[in-house]
DNA sequence: CCGGCGCATCGACGTCCGTCAATCTCGTTG
DNA sequence: CAACGAGATTGACGGACGTCGATGCGCCGG
């Protein structure tokens, strides 16, 4: 019972966090995203992920080069998953994880100051 | 003494997170600067400072829009500084607080998976 | 059909975090 | 010099979080 808004990234997108002051309910999903990257495992979990041969890796890829339990990778990979970040694909035995394209990028786009002037968001942000 | 590394956004900056795998050091790092921002109440401090007249607040313009009593509010900005997100600049009676500039462009580098080859980050982040 | 393997879930424990009331420091003002 | 006010610090409390061992669930090979 972990997780009540299964895609709150969907809200934090389009508010600049910069500009106009958030309310009270766009900081709260905002901070979700934000609570599921601010840990370390979960960091080295992303980039794990997005290093691998083909862009995804399955939990038994994962455990070794943490040092952590088996469940413990489980749990973070379903906090990274619920947070919209990532994507499992169970095929036969094995779940594979993947990123999601876009996520990490309208992350960015909402903590970027310059505005959402520029061209750094192309068409996937939002 | 809940700060021991003043500035580890310097050491978390240019690691892309997306591209090669965190080390254990790299992803603390990065986790420090993320866990100051992963809050609801320090999200809503940085957009309220952002959009007050002339870029900077005084507490006493914060504690109202947010609920929250003073020393709470005090407690955020002061992990919003030891981040290296906020500056701080006491003039008389009142505490001015800022954005530092280029300090959220840098974190949104990090996060971005475009791999810092297209021109969403100028000059100011590494 | 059954044993093994990969992964998810559960329950528990220790620690960290957000919040507040009370208090302290230190400029400003009368 | 004394009183006031803005802000920082302290101590304490409740809840959330990260971690693990034990267990349950599906899929595959013999």
């Amino acid at each position: 019972m972990s997780v009540d808004a299964p895609f709150p990234l969907a809200a934090a997108c389009c508010a600049p966090l910069v500009g106009r002051p958030l309310t009270a309910g766009e900081a709260t999903d905002l901070s979700r995203v934000l609570k599921a990257i601010a840990d370390p495992a979960r960091l080295r979990l992303l980039s794990l992920v997005a290093a691998h041969a083909g862009g995804e890796a399955c939990v038994c890829d994962l455990t070794e080069p943490l040092g952590l339990s088996q469940p413990t990778v489980s749990h973070h990979l379903k906090v990274l998953v619920d947070a919209g970040l990532l994507s499992r694909d169970k095929r036969g035995v094995w779940a594979y994880y993947a990123l999601v394209p876009g996520a990490l990028d309208a992350l960015a786009g909402v903590l970027t100051t310059a505005g959402t002037a520029d061209g750094a968001l192309p068409s996937s942000a939002c």
